[in-house]
DNA sequence: ATTATTTAGTTGACATGTGAATTGTTTACT
DNA sequence: AGTAAACAATTCACATGTCAACTAAATAAT
Protein backbone atom coordinates (compact mmCIF):
# COMPACT_ATOMS: atom_id res chain seq x y z
CA UNK A 1 0.00 0.00 0.00
CA UNK A 2 2.60 2.31 1.13
CA UNK A 3 4.64 1.33 -2.12
CA UNK A 4 1.75 2.48 -4.13
CA UNK A 5 0.95 5.96 -2.87
CA UNK A 6 5.17 6.65 -2.52
CA UNK A 7 5.23 5.81 -6.19
CA UNK A 8 2.22 7.81 -7.14
CA UNK A 9 3.95 10.94 -5.12
CA UNK A 10 7.21 10.53 -7.11
CA UNK A 11 5.74 9.92 -10.13
CA UNK A 12 3.24 13.40 -10.33
CA UNK A 13 6.36 15.21 -8.87
CA UNK A 14 8.67 13.97 -11.57
CA UNK A 15 6.20 15.29 -14.09
CA UNK A 16 5.89 18.70 -12.10
CA UNK A 17 9.33 18.90 -12.66
CA UNK A 18 8.97 18.58 -16.30
CA UNK A 19 5.71 20.93 -16.99
CA UNK A 20 5.97 23.55 -14.16
CA UNK A 21 8.50 25.65 -15.44
CA UNK A 22 6.41 26.50 -18.91
CA UNK A 23 4.09 28.06 -15.97
CA UNK A 24 1.78 25.38 -15.42
CA UNK A 25 0.43 22.83 -13.23
CA UNK A 26 -0.02 19.40 -14.01
CA UNK A 27 -3.84 19.30 -13.20
CA UNK A 28 -3.45 22.44 -15.24
CA UNK A 29 -1.93 20.52 -18.25
CA UNK A 30 -4.27 18.10 -18.16
CA UNK A 31 -6.87 20.02 -18.41
CA UNK A 32 -5.69 21.11 -21.84
CA UNK A 33 -4.59 18.04 -22.99
CA UNK A 34 -8.43 16.76 -22.41
CA UNK A 35 -9.22 20.16 -23.97
CA UNK A 36 -7.35 19.19 -26.97
CA UNK A 37 -8.06 15.54 -27.37
CA UNK A 38 -12.35 16.66 -27.37
CA UNK A 39 -12.23 18.40 -31.19
CA UNK A 40 -15.45 20.44 -29.28
CA UNK A 41 -15.76 22.66 -26.47
CA UNK A 42 -16.50 20.83 -23.23
CA UNK A 43 -18.59 21.36 -20.34
CA UNK A 44 -17.37 22.06 -16.81
CA UNK A 45 -18.76 18.51 -15.82
CA UNK A 46 -17.49 16.51 -18.47
CA UNK A 47 -14.05 18.00 -17.91
CA UNK A 48 -14.40 17.04 -13.88
CA UNK A 49 -15.23 13.65 -15.07
CA UNK A 50 -12.45 12.90 -16.90
CA UNK A 51 -10.16 13.82 -14.36
CA UNK A 52 -9.97 12.17 -10.75
CA UNK A 53 -11.05 15.76 -8.73
CA UNK A 54 -14.40 16.63 -8.35
CA UNK A 55 -16.27 19.64 -9.71
CA UNK A 56 -15.91 22.64 -7.06
CA UNK A 57 -12.02 22.03 -7.89
CA UNK A 58 -12.36 22.51 -11.16
CA UNK A 59 -14.12 25.39 -11.25
CA UNK A 60 -10.76 27.16 -10.39
CA UNK A 61 -8.59 25.22 -12.12
CA UNK A 62 -10.25 26.76 -15.02
CA UNK A 63 -10.30 30.05 -13.65
CA UNK A 64 -6.73 30.22 -13.44
CA UNK A 65 -6.30 28.72 -17.10
CA UNK A 66 -8.33 31.24 -18.38
CA UNK A 67 -6.48 34.30 -16.57
CA UNK A 68 -3.47 33.09 -18.06
CA UNK A 69 -5.63 32.81 -21.46
CA UNK A 70 -5.25 29.31 -22.71
CA UNK A 71 -8.66 28.79 -23.03
CA UNK A 72 -11.96 30.39 -23.35
CA UNK A 73 -15.54 29.75 -21.67
CA UNK A 74 -18.58 30.55 -23.07
CA UNK A 75 -22.33 30.02 -21.47
CA UNK A 76 -23.51 26.93 -23.57
CA UNK A 77 -26.03 28.18 -26.20
CA UNK A 78 -28.26 24.81 -25.79
CA UNK A 79 -28.65 24.17 -22.38
CA UNK A 80 -27.91 27.75 -20.65
CA UNK A 81 -26.64 26.07 -17.50
CA UNK A 82 -23.91 24.72 -19.27
CA UNK A 83 -20.37 26.70 -19.40
CA UNK A 84 -18.14 25.49 -22.04
CA UNK A 85 -14.49 25.30 -21.88
CA UNK A 86 -12.01 24.99 -25.21
CA UNK A 87 -8.62 25.71 -25.61
CA UNK A 88 -7.03 28.53 -27.30
CA UNK A 89 -4.26 28.85 -29.68
CA UNK A 90 -1.89 29.76 -27.05
CA UNK A 91 -2.66 26.60 -24.82
CA UNK A 92 -2.23 24.45 -28.11
CA UNK A 93 0.91 26.19 -28.33
CA UNK A 94 2.01 25.04 -24.99
CA UNK A 95 0.80 22.01 -24.91
CA UNK A 96 2.83 21.12 -28.02
CA UNK A 97 6.35 22.54 -26.43
CA UNK A 98 5.30 19.89 -24.13
CA UNK A 99 4.55 16.84 -25.71
CA UNK A 100 7.95 15.99 -26.46
CA UNK A 101 9.27 16.46 -22.53
CA UNK A 102 6.39 14.69 -21.42
CA UNK A 103 6.33 11.67 -23.85
CA UNK A 104 10.29 11.18 -22.92
CA UNK A 105 9.60 11.39 -19.44
CA UNK A 106 6.57 8.50 -19.65
CA UNK A 107 8.82 6.23 -22.00
CA UNK A 108 11.45 6.52 -19.47
CA UNK A 109 9.39 5.29 -16.38
CA UNK A 110 8.23 2.49 -18.55
CA UNK A 111 10.55 1.64 -20.59
CA UNK A 112 12.62 -0.05 -17.39
CA UNK A 113 9.43 -2.13 -17.35
CA UNK A 114 9.31 -4.96 -19.99
CA UNK A 115 6.31 -4.95 -22.04
CA UNK A 116 4.70 -8.37 -19.95
CA UNK A 117 6.05 -6.60 -16.75
CA UNK A 118 4.09 -3.65 -17.64
CA UNK A 119 1.17 -5.49 -18.41
CA UNK A 120 1.64 -7.68 -14.94
CA UNK A 121 1.24 -4.17 -12.95
CA UNK A 122 -1.34 -3.10 -14.59
CA UNK A 123 -3.19 -6.29 -13.56
CA UNK A 124 -1.93 -6.20 -10.06
CA UNK A 125 -3.25 -2.57 -9.95
CA UNK A 126 -6.25 -3.12 -11.48
CA UNK A 127 -7.07 -6.28 -9.17
CA UNK A 128 -6.29 -3.68 -6.11
CA UNK A 129 -8.59 -0.93 -7.64
CA UNK A 130 -11.26 -3.65 -8.00
CA UNK A 131 -10.89 -4.82 -4.75
CA UNK A 132 -11.26 -1.68 -3.34
CA UNK A 133 -14.29 -0.61 -5.62
CA UNK A 134 -15.89 -4.14 -3.78
CA UNK A 135 -16.19 -2.99 -0.53
CA UNK B 1 1.64 5.73 -15.48
CA UNK B 2 -2.35 6.17 -14.92
CA UNK B 3 -2.66 3.07 -13.37
CA UNK B 4 -0.89 4.16 -10.28
CA UNK B 5 -1.72 7.49 -9.71
CA UNK B 6 -6.04 5.99 -9.90
CA UNK B 7 -4.95 3.64 -8.06
CA UNK B 8 -2.71 5.81 -5.32
CA UNK B 9 -6.18 7.78 -5.63
CA UNK B 10 -8.72 5.18 -4.85
CA UNK B 11 -6.77 4.22 -2.04
CA UNK B 12 -6.08 7.06 0.15
CA UNK B 13 -10.18 8.11 -0.51
CA UNK B 14 -11.31 4.86 1.46
CA UNK B 15 -8.64 4.96 4.28
CA UNK B 16 -9.99 8.42 4.33
CA UNK B 17 -13.59 7.02 4.16
CA UNK B 18 -12.25 4.96 7.62
CA UNK B 19 -10.45 7.77 9.59
CA UNK B 20 -12.12 11.28 8.51
CA UNK B 21 -15.86 9.91 10.68
CA UNK B 22 -13.58 9.96 13.54
CA UNK B 23 -12.21 13.52 13.20
CA UNK B 24 -9.12 13.67 11.70
CA UNK B 25 -7.70 13.31 8.33
CA UNK B 26 -5.07 10.47 6.83
CA UNK B 27 -1.80 12.58 7.39
CA UNK B 28 -3.08 13.52 11.05
CA UNK B 29 -3.66 10.00 11.55
CA UNK B 30 0.02 9.22 10.03
CA UNK B 31 1.51 11.79 11.90
CA UNK B 32 -0.17 10.36 15.17
CA UNK B 33 0.93 6.81 13.98
CA UNK B 34 4.47 8.09 13.67
CA UNK B 35 4.30 9.81 17.37
CA UNK B 36 3.01 6.35 19.06
CA UNK B 37 5.49 4.96 17.11
CA UNK B 38 8.47 6.46 18.84
CA UNK B 39 8.23 6.67 22.19
CA UNK B 40 9.80 9.80 23.13
CA UNK B 41 8.67 13.20 21.62
CA UNK B 42 9.93 13.75 18.00
CA UNK B 43 11.17 17.05 16.73
CA UNK B 44 8.99 19.04 13.67
CA UNK B 45 11.86 17.91 11.27
CA UNK B 46 12.35 14.19 11.89
CA UNK B 47 8.22 13.81 11.45
CA UNK B 48 8.70 15.46 8.25
CA UNK B 49 11.01 13.36 7.31
CA UNK B 50 9.09 10.44 7.91
CA UNK B 51 6.36 11.91 6.06
CA UNK B 52 6.04 12.45 2.49
CA UNK B 53 5.37 15.90 2.64
CA UNK B 54 8.04 19.30 3.26
CA UNK B 55 8.40 20.77 6.61
CA UNK B 56 5.92 23.93 5.82
CA UNK B 57 3.19 21.80 5.51
CA UNK B 58 3.42 19.66 9.09
CA UNK B 59 3.93 22.50 11.25
CA UNK B 60 0.18 23.49 10.27
CA UNK B 61 -0.69 19.56 10.57
CA UNK B 62 0.52 19.74 13.81
CA UNK B 63 -1.52 22.93 15.08
CA UNK B 64 -4.24 21.70 13.94
CA UNK B 65 -3.68 17.97 15.95
CA UNK B 66 -2.91 20.45 19.05
CA UNK B 67 -5.76 22.54 18.49
CA UNK B 68 -7.57 19.38 19.34
CA UNK B 69 -5.60 17.87 22.15
CA UNK B 70 -4.49 15.13 20.56
CA UNK B 71 -0.49 16.00 20.59
CA UNK B 72 1.90 18.56 22.96
CA UNK B 73 4.36 20.66 21.72
CA UNK B 74 7.45 21.44 24.00
CA UNK B 75 10.19 23.38 22.78
CA UNK B 76 13.86 21.36 22.70
CA UNK B 77 15.85 21.78 26.21
CA UNK B 78 18.52 20.50 24.66
CA UNK B 79 18.39 22.40 21.13
CA UNK B 80 16.72 24.78 21.53
CA UNK B 81 15.66 25.57 18.26
CA UNK B 82 13.65 22.49 18.30
CA UNK B 83 9.90 21.75 19.11
CA UNK B 84 9.46 18.53 20.20
CA UNK B 85 5.62 16.81 19.50
CA UNK B 86 4.31 14.33 21.88
CA UNK B 87 0.81 12.39 21.12
CA UNK B 88 -1.15 12.69 24.08
CA UNK B 89 -3.73 9.76 25.89
CA UNK B 90 -6.49 11.53 23.77
CA UNK B 91 -4.49 10.78 20.98
CA UNK B 92 -3.54 7.18 21.63
CA UNK B 93 -7.29 6.11 22.57
CA UNK B 94 -7.95 7.76 19.44
CA UNK B 95 -6.03 5.72 17.63
CA UNK B 96 -7.16 2.76 19.65
CA UNK B 97 -10.25 2.98 18.27
CA UNK B 98 -8.85 3.19 14.52
CA UNK B 99 -6.63 0.44 14.76
CA UNK B 100 -8.68 -2.45 13.96
CA UNK B 101 -10.88 -0.94 10.83
CA UNK B 102 -7.74 0.37 9.20
CA UNK B 103 -6.13 -3.18 9.62
CA UNK B 104 -9.47 -4.86 8.17
CA UNK B 105 -9.46 -2.21 5.14
CA UNK B 106 -5.37 -2.86 4.57
CA UNK B 107 -5.87 -6.77 4.33
CA UNK B 108 -9.17 -6.32 2.66
CA UNK B 109 -6.68 -4.85 -0.02
CA UNK B 110 -4.01 -6.83 -0.02
CA UNK B 111 -6.09 -10.53 1.06
CA UNK B 112 -6.90 -9.96 -3.28
CA UNK B 113 -3.30 -10.93 -4.07
CA UNK B 114 -1.02 -14.01 -3.26
CA UNK B 115 1.85 -13.44 -1.14
CA UNK B 116 3.75 -13.98 -4.88
CA UNK B 117 1.49 -10.85 -6.40
CA UNK B 118 2.35 -8.79 -3.37
CA UNK B 119 6.19 -9.48 -3.95
CA UNK B 120 5.91 -8.87 -7.32
CA UNK B 121 3.68 -5.67 -7.21
CA UNK B 122 5.85 -4.43 -4.63
CA UNK B 123 9.20 -5.17 -7.02
CA UNK B 124 7.48 -3.35 -10.02
CA UNK B 125 7.02 -0.47 -7.91
CA UNK B 126 10.38 0.35 -6.98
CA UNK B 127 11.74 -0.34 -10.04
CA UNK B 128 9.58 2.46 -11.24
CA UNK B 129 10.66 4.46 -8.44
CA UNK B 130 14.69 4.04 -9.19
CA UNK B 131 13.74 4.99 -12.66
CA UNK B 132 12.27 8.26 -11.85
CA UNK B 133 15.02 8.55 -9.03
CA UNK B 134 17.92 7.93 -11.74
CA UNK B 135 16.70 10.38 -14.03
C1' DA C 1 35.75 35.97 20.72
C1' DT C 2 33.50 37.37 16.47
C1' DT C 3 31.55 36.64 12.34
C1' DA C 4 29.71 33.55 8.73
C1' DT C 5 27.21 29.58 7.79
C1' DT C 6 23.95 26.09 8.80
C1' DT C 7 19.81 24.37 10.82
C1' DA C 8 14.82 24.11 12.89
C1' DG C 9 10.68 25.93 12.56
C1' DT C 10 7.44 29.25 11.04
C1' DT C 11 4.91 32.54 8.10
C1' DG C 12 3.00 34.16 3.66
C1' DA C 13 1.40 33.48 -0.98
C1' DC C 14 -0.57 30.46 -4.06
C1' DA C 15 -2.59 25.90 -6.22
C1' DT C 16 -5.19 21.90 -5.10
C1' DG C 17 -8.77 19.04 -3.13
C1' DT C 18 -13.34 18.09 -0.51
C1' DG C 19 -18.09 18.70 1.43
C1' DA C 20 -22.07 21.68 2.12
C1' DA C 21 -24.90 25.22 0.69
C1' DT C 22 -26.50 28.47 -3.30
C1' DT C 23 -27.99 30.27 -7.79
C1' DG C 24 -29.94 29.59 -12.22
C1' DT C 25 -31.86 26.35 -15.56
C1' DT C 26 -34.10 22.55 -17.18
C1' DT C 27 -37.08 18.63 -16.83
C1' DA C 28 -40.68 15.87 -14.88
C1' DC C 29 -45.15 15.58 -12.99
C1' DT C 30 -49.79 16.77 -12.03
C1' DA D 1 -49.54 26.14 -17.13
C1' DG D 2 -47.35 25.59 -12.56
C1' DT D 3 -44.83 23.43 -9.11
C1' DA D 4 -41.46 19.97 -7.64
C1' DA D 5 -37.33 17.58 -8.50
C1' DA D 6 -32.92 17.23 -10.83
C1' DC D 7 -28.81 19.34 -12.68
C1' DA D 8 -24.63 22.56 -13.88
C1' DA D 9 -21.67 25.69 -11.85
C1' DT D 10 -20.16 28.29 -8.37
C1' DT D 11 -19.06 30.05 -3.67
C1' DC D 12 -17.52 29.15 1.05
C1' DA D 13 -14.92 27.01 4.58
C1' DC D 14 -11.35 24.20 5.59
C1' DA D 15 -7.21 20.77 5.02
C1' DT D 16 -3.22 19.89 2.23
C1' DG D 17 0.95 20.74 -0.35
C1' DT D 18 4.91 23.74 -2.32
C1' DC D 19 8.23 27.59 -2.62
C1' DA D 20 10.48 31.65 -0.90
C1' DA D 21 11.61 34.48 2.75
C1' DC D 22 12.39 35.08 7.78
C1' DT D 23 13.51 34.37 12.85
C1' DA D 24 16.03 32.26 16.26
C1' DA D 25 19.47 29.21 17.76
C1' DA D 26 23.61 26.41 17.14
C1' DT D 27 28.13 25.52 14.71
C1' DA D 28 32.03 26.39 11.98
C1' DA D 29 35.67 29.28 10.51
C1' DT D 30 39.00 32.76 11.16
Amino acid sequence: MVGILKTADELSRAFSAVVEPHGITIQQFNVLRILRGASDPLPTMEIGARMIEKTPGITGLLDRLQRKGLIVRVRGQGDRRQVLCGITERGLDLLSRLDAPVAELDEACVQALGTAQRRELVGLLETVRSTIASR
